[in-house]
DNA sequence: TAGATTGTTAATCGATTAACAATC
DNA sequence: TAGATTGTTAATCGATTAACAATC
């Protein structure tokens, strides 16, 4: 089996925001939408935009642009986004009430069926309607879910073990929101959230603004 | 004045894992840290960390790799996490009050010196030790403390005219956690952090290894 | 029709990777 | 010394952008 290749990772990442954009020009009753359109609003090249709306597989008219509705269905179609997909959020802190409280991740099918934590006074306590149960429990609980998806929030102390007990579960697919580099088999998908990375980039184009103006 | 170029994205991105590795390997009592050590630990190329690091301005000696002390004091320079920054936050939801508490902000030099909410019943609450105070006085207030970074964690309909807001307040840059493309003048910086596009390369990756299995 | 927009093919740009001499 | 590692210079790779014919 010779290991499928990604498609091109920048594209993915944009087509969320295009997402956004086009549902909201959905709202006001529009049913065509230009590349043209999208790129303006969102500060890119019509070319960028035509390129990664072809990876989903529509056509566009001339004049006229893409049929939104059928967009809409291709992207999310693209994005796996078009079915629900059962979760399980391990680690019921601060970031891990606010990601199960984002209603967002909702509408692109994310369903979270359950959360873990260490602490005994948050077992049987809901979080925005989703239980907390016993982290012990974690194992043999996401193998009867037959769930797939693990979203992790748990101190970085605590993340590879955590992540070695959700791999023994069965899971394919995590949700990396710890600074930690997951050592995990082949066949499980990490998606390393690093907030971090972001405040990196915000700090360094601030620094430039500023000797910019300094000269 | 000609705009300056921002350094590379991808490597600035990389720099904060970098930090962390080494910053481990110093607790562990170690005095140098080779670029083929942080590549094992984070799977990526030597050749590529000798690159990023060479971004910092520091040399290494070859046979021993980078001295950590020195290594670190030159990656927190260059992304300017040297030095303690003031910062707001607006919109004291879940998300706000995570971020509120996240430690790791605190280490790279990010004060949250004052939280922003809509809601009276949250004025003169404290989040984290953090004091919320009414959106209204926000211009002002910001003007008083001099502050130049917000996060941004309102609800997504608010998000444009906050920022219009915050723009006038003086703030220079905004860490943008809504999925709004805000509209602001040049000289703002803003970070846009989307959850929705990790979520996005989850599902694809996913997806993918599904297919490579099933044929 | 005229003109805006698509989709394709080619060119450019920038990031990653390779090669290798220098060096401790 | 021998060998691991750095740092530089060149090659490769992939993403972005440009050009333009097709078309509604």
């Amino acid at each position: 089996m010779t290991k499928p290749k990604i498609a091109a990772a920048p594209s993915i990442r944009r087509l969320p925001s295009y997402l956004h954009i086009i549902k909201q020009l959905q709202r006001e009753g529009d049913d065509y939408i230009s590349g043209t359109v999208i790129a303006q609003e969102l500060n890119l090249e019509p070319i960028q935009v035509r390129k990664d709306v072809a990876l989903t597989g529509i056509t566009g008219k001339p004049k006229k642009g893409y049929p939104i509705s059928a967009l809409i269905t291709a992207i999310e179609r693209f994005l796996c986004w078009n079915s629900i997909k059962d979760a399980v959020l391990v680690g019921a802190g601060n970031l891990g009430t606010a990601l199960i409280g984002h209603r967002e991740f909702q509408i692109h099918g994310l369903n979270i069926v359950a959360a873990f934590d260490r602490n005994p006074q948050k077992y049987g306590t809901a979080i925005h309607g989703v239980t907390v149960l016993p982290a012990d429990t974690m194992e043999i609980q996401i193998r009867s879910f037959g769930v797939k998806i693990a979203i992790l929030t748990v101190p970085s102390p605590s993340a590879q073990e955590t992540a070695d007990v959700l791999v023994r579960a069965g899971i394919e697919g995590i949700w990396n929101f710890t600074n930690v580099k997951l050592k995990v088999p082949d066949n499980v998908v990490v998606q390393k959230e690093d907030l971090s990375s972001g405040y990196a980039m915000l700090c360094v184009a601030m620094n430039v603004v500023r000797e910019g103006r300094n000269g």
